[in-house]
DNA sequence: TTGACTTTTAAACGAACGTTTGATACAAAC
DNA sequence: GTTTGTATCAAACGTTCGTTTAAAAGTCAA
């Protein structure tokens, strides 16, 4: 058999080109002729290798999409480690940074939230891989450790929410590039991400009623 | 002449099925035929009244989605005044009550947030009717009104950012109810939407810094 | 060099797409 | 009753879509 993970096969060729188109344009806009295109490849290609459409989308997440969000959930763990004792400032910050600075390039993480946008946004069956495999998890481990450093007597609710509060301020500043830049005039160039990690880190602190907002920096 | 802007039109009839298709499935996943078929007229209808596919979806926006915003703005506005004296806590309260409960439906909420939320993540042509003439508008209005009511010296962008991160939760609550409601186990019903505005209002509250967290409810 | 297997290729399939056309129905004006 | 302009209709246009096919090219162990 020929079954290596080499690089650049076509169809690892075609599961970055799709990856982009999709997360560019949704699932519906991009078609087949366009992909195979762009990856210099037959059109057959794709019904070769992943059976059809459908299957390749799907695909762009198991092999694509999972692998790099559970590297920056690995980001945040080892953010968060190096930062010595547990506290909610250090949860929070190693939050933002591993979802806007992290690991990833500038263009991965833009690929990575618009996919992840489309399917919050408009649910296919990918949604189901992603919830369960990455984000109930994550959504666990975050809980369990903001819990040991916030107050006693928290409900479960309140802390969902707390999560999601952040959760979508990090979305938001992610996917929303347009009216960001255009109303605020401002570039998303590195400066004006790292004053967003620290925009989202002292407003989610702050918001969730801790009143300490030393040793930050 | 027969222009009249009376309902059931066939025109009308289009604008509000073709609103609804693109809010669920955005613009190329929805056919001149499922959106003509669903306001029962004739295929050609489309291009007989809009010129073509696109011109239709900007006249969406133009005639739908752009008055609906002014009446949810409007709202805002409505709300505020009837709190009495302008603070910070009734401003943060009116902006979230407008957004997520407001004068519109819960299908109309849907959809509009929908709309918006595409046009963010993949600007089109409409998306300069909605920064011009109703975003920058209001995000100024905004901006002047909670910065009457927050501590002087502040700077332009940290009260811009402020805002967004308001709008960035009030958006992420509306648009991202599958994995919401998968991982919290709750329903978006009246309650829940409740419970959402206290969250958004307090934790934005705090967010800005304002200690004060009295005469919220 | 043969033979078995994988991958790539050009070509074609029927279906669905956006758009156009010309005929028809309908209303009010003259 | 005729005219004029608007609205609706069935039918067809050419194009692009996702998918299939069968042959050719490539790979590699025996």
């Amino acid at each position: 058999m020929t079954g290596n993970t080499n690089e650049d096969h076509t169809k690892e060729r075609i599961l970055d080109t799709a990856e982009a188109l999709f997360a560019q344009k949704g699932f519906q806009a991009v078609s087949i002729r366009e992909i195979t295109r762009a990856a210099r490849c037959n059109l057959a290609a794709v019904n070769y290798h992943f059976g059809n459409k459908e299957k390749l989308y799907l695909e762009v997440f198991r092999a694509r999409w999972v692998p790099r969000a559970k590297r920056v959930q690995e980001s945040f763990r080892e953010s968060l480690a190096a930062q010595g004792l547990l506290s909610l400032p250090a949860v929070v910050k190693a939050l933002a940074q591993a979802f806007l600075e992290g690991p990833l390039s500038d263009e991965e993480r833009l690929r990575h939230s618009q996919l992840m946008t489309r399917e919050m946004a408009q649910p296919t069956e990918a949604f189901n891989q992603v919830a369960e495999q990455v984000m109930r998890p994550f959504f666990t481990e975050l809980a369990s450790k903001l819990r040991s450093v916030l107050p006693d007597g928290l409900e479960d609710e309140q802390l969902m929410l707390n999560i999601f509060s952040i959760f979508g301020m990090v979305l938001y500043f992610n996917f929303a590039r347009a009216p960001v830049s255009r109303l605020t005039g401002r570039e998303y160039d590195s400066a004006f991400k790292t004053r967003l990690v620290e925009q989202i880190t002292e407003f989610s602190l702050r918001g969730m009623g801790v009143s300490e907002t030393e040793d930050l920096r």
